[in-house]
DNA sequence: TACGATTAAATCAAATTTGGTTATTTAGTT
DNA sequence: AACTAAATAACCAAATTTGATTTAATCGTA
């Protein structure tokens, strides 16, 4: 029996996908130098490869058809991060927005930022 | 080169071990019921070698040595859902709970009485 | 201008481990 | 022996990675 294809980007996906988001428009060794800054040290062709897959996936789109070919992002990060945040709330809390600030609340005591910030939220949806 | 090995429990094995988290000791043919009645009609080999990966990463305990075994959570739900939701934190947020936060309650408007359990929680924090 | 050499970049093919799944084999019970 | 449950072996596609090969662009020379 075939393993499914993930449902949302894979890890190296998305790292890709966040230099993009990071910098804009980027030829595939701008990312693999990016990534290795990072310390993800791989090679070109990995990288092109990868660059190659989100392109078929609709994340980016090609910009030059000179080479070398440039790249930018086809979706924001706000797209793409909400995207696994719903996949993790429907795998493990059905689906419920509620539990998953209830976890995260409870587990760790707010800095002062962070329930300003959330105070403030709460505040404009009254 | 290798595919690297998920750090955190797949989708399949968390699937199982959501139905132990709600029903506590089972066998794993209980386990293949269950989730057959949520609509994933599994072989009760796939679940018999899931429950035992599941062992072997000490999420689920043995509590029998009779047939048919029985295994329980060694592992709450929230420890699980914690460990996932850090995952996502890591690799999506830099590990920034104000940011997943904010992509969570801009993106929908909270119900009154999500509101009110928040605020309640964030007072609790003052 | 044309052609060959060189270099950079893109594409292709393949290797490896993992995750998901299940039939088959083995073991235990009646 | 028959039946049930556990363990094992095997299959397949996905994810990741990268070297080999191909392609395109540029440069130097005649």
């Amino acid at each position: 029996m075939a393993r499914p294809k993930a449902k949302e980007l894979t890890e190296r996906e998305l790292e890709i996908m966040q230099v993009f988001c990071d910098h804009g428009e980027l030829t595939p060794q701008d990312v693999r130098d990016r990534l290795a800054e990072a310390g993800r040290d791989l090679a070109y062709t990995t990288v092109a490869t990868l660059v190659r897959i989100l392109l078929e996936k609709g994340f980016v789109r090609q910009t030059t058809d000179e080479r070398p070919f440039r790249y930018e992002p086809a979706r924001s990060f706000d797209e793409v991060s909400n995207n696994l945040v719903n996949d993790l709330l429907s795998r493990v809390f059905g689906g419920s927005t509620e539990k998953l600030l209830v976890s995260l609340l409870d587990r760790k005591k707010l800095s002062k930022k962070e329930r300003e910030t959330l105070q403030r939220i709460l505040d404009e949806q009254k």
